[in-house]
DNA sequence: TCTGGGGCCTGCCCCAGGGGCGAGGTCAAG
DNA sequence: CTTGACCTCGCCCCTGGGGCAGGCCCCAGA
């Protein structure tokens, strides 16, 4: 091996990083000099470093994080390949959410043509109790979080003895996208009087009105289901007296054939 | 329309925007409150602000940042959505590019079994005196610069009588990258002596050794040739005394049927 | 041996796009 | 009148550096 000492300038000129970059990575210890003068704080770096280096600018010219970086750098060549590939598939799925999303900004701007935005209707809501659980789901842990929800309160209701299988709603308290998590609520209406139990809630839900639609089946997944609820919001918009100012909700099951209804309350 | 106003937590709930970032956003001149109270700094925002608002809030999920936001909000859907396009191109146009950079990385770090590596032989350099002109390019205007810089040293070489068409040298002080200018400088070897001319500069070539690897066709384009100053870099790690602290040069023609050579020069 | 120029150090402020916290003012209901 | 929720401002924090000031350091030439 050599004994070939360079200063960070020329370091940083052989391996496509800023010295001011280097100083920042030995702070963060990802690429620790091979010595550093004790008097005048140089850092001389090995040219055996210079592999390292080479590979770290790389990972930064991805966009990665140090701390990230870091991680990665310490393990197997064929691992390392297995997580970059797996995030190439995250950044893959987050292109094709962002298109979806510059589609969705389209149709929100551009007059509210949307054949949906006319089939939005009006209806009272009733009061009622309701038991409902709430948690912070990422929207691929959704339909798990509801189902098992669902599924615990209907038990909980029939081993309280109440059997009225009323319709569940899915409260978004929070927007649930795919890379950040939002409060979301499962909620059934029942009857009489209940205790709460465990993680179960109860509440009362005062009357209201809500404007609502049936969600087809062609919008029921995710994110076409978007557009139903961009749909809504751009029929508030053009009623001049009406305000979106609540979170939506899904109804299950649906009016007419639709598995479920989004609905917003209106807000007097 | 509806004289309703809204303070920031509530009307932030109703588009998805954090009191915070509403805060920004006014100091930012992009979304300003119908009304903000002179002695408490309240802010209150109209109803109709909502539809601006939520479409901010759309466009910084795609990560735009406020100041390219606040140039798109201006514009018509169609146009807007036009620019989003163009936009979501590059985005596109970027992740391959690192699906690249990932095979790349993976290339680097697996030991050193591409076959290229054993390919790379070394030879001596002449001295020479050589006129060059140097410019800032990206990777798009890369193949226009080259062939404009030579076409005009060539030129003033015929205008100057020296008719001896020696090979051109294409040397990148800086990496160039996709999304970033990099110095890069085209220069071809005289004879005799000459004076500078507007841009082009003279300067000597002092003698020295080299490391190169003539690029077959299938590596001659961007991003495939990048592989072949992969396999030097390499072989220069697995060579145990000499190392790769210089900037890179391709040589028109390269040896061989080569289009051109890469090189790289050794440093004692 | 002196000197100059260029390279290097530390330390500070700056960027976007907010998050988080604390001190203090405000608003509406009970 | 009090209480609690909500709002304000101001400050420091994050990432990954860029840029600048002031002050050493190092090497080569005279």
């Amino acid at each position: 091996m050599t004994d070939s000492f360079f200063l960070a300038g020329r370091f940083g000129a052989a391996t496509r990083l800023s010295p001011k970059a280097l100083r920042l990575y030995v702070e963060q210890g990802l690429l620790v000099p091979a010595h550093v003068d004790p008097v005048t704080g140089y850092r001389y770096y090995a040219a055996e470093q210079a592999g390292r280096a080479r590979l770290i600018a790389r990972l930064r010219q991805l966009g990665l994080p140090i701390a990230r970086i870091a991680r990665l750098i310490e393990l197997q060549p064929e691992v390392r390949l297995a997580e970059l590939r797996a995030w190439l598939e995250v950044q893959t799925k987050r292109l094709e959410e962002q298109s979806e999303l510059v589609q969705a900004i389209f149709r929100q701007s551009s007059g509210g043509d949307d054949p949906l935005i006319k089939a939005v209707r009006v209806r009272d809501t009733a009061p009622s109790k309701i038991v409902y659980r709430q948690g912070h789901v990422t929207v691929d842990a959704l339909d798990a979080f509801t189902e098992s929800a669902e599924a615990a309160i209907r038990s909980y209701l029939a081993l309280c003895g109440k059997d009225d299988d009323g319709p569940m709603t899915l409260h978004f308290h929070e927007p649930v996208n795919h890379d950040g998590k939002g409060l979301v609520e499962v909620a059934i209406g029942y009857t009489g009087s209940l205790e709460p139990s465990g993680d179960l809630r109860m509440r009362l839900q005062p009357a209201g009105r809500e404007a609502f639609l049936p969600v087809s089946e062609t919008f029921e997944t995710f994110p076409a289901v978007l557009r139903v609820y961009d749909a809504i919001e751009a029929w508030f918009e053009h009623s001049n007296d009406l305000n979106c100012f609540g979170s939506p909700y899904e109804i299950y099951p649906g009016s007419g054939d639709a598995r479920f209804d989004v609905a917003y309350p209106i807000v007097p």
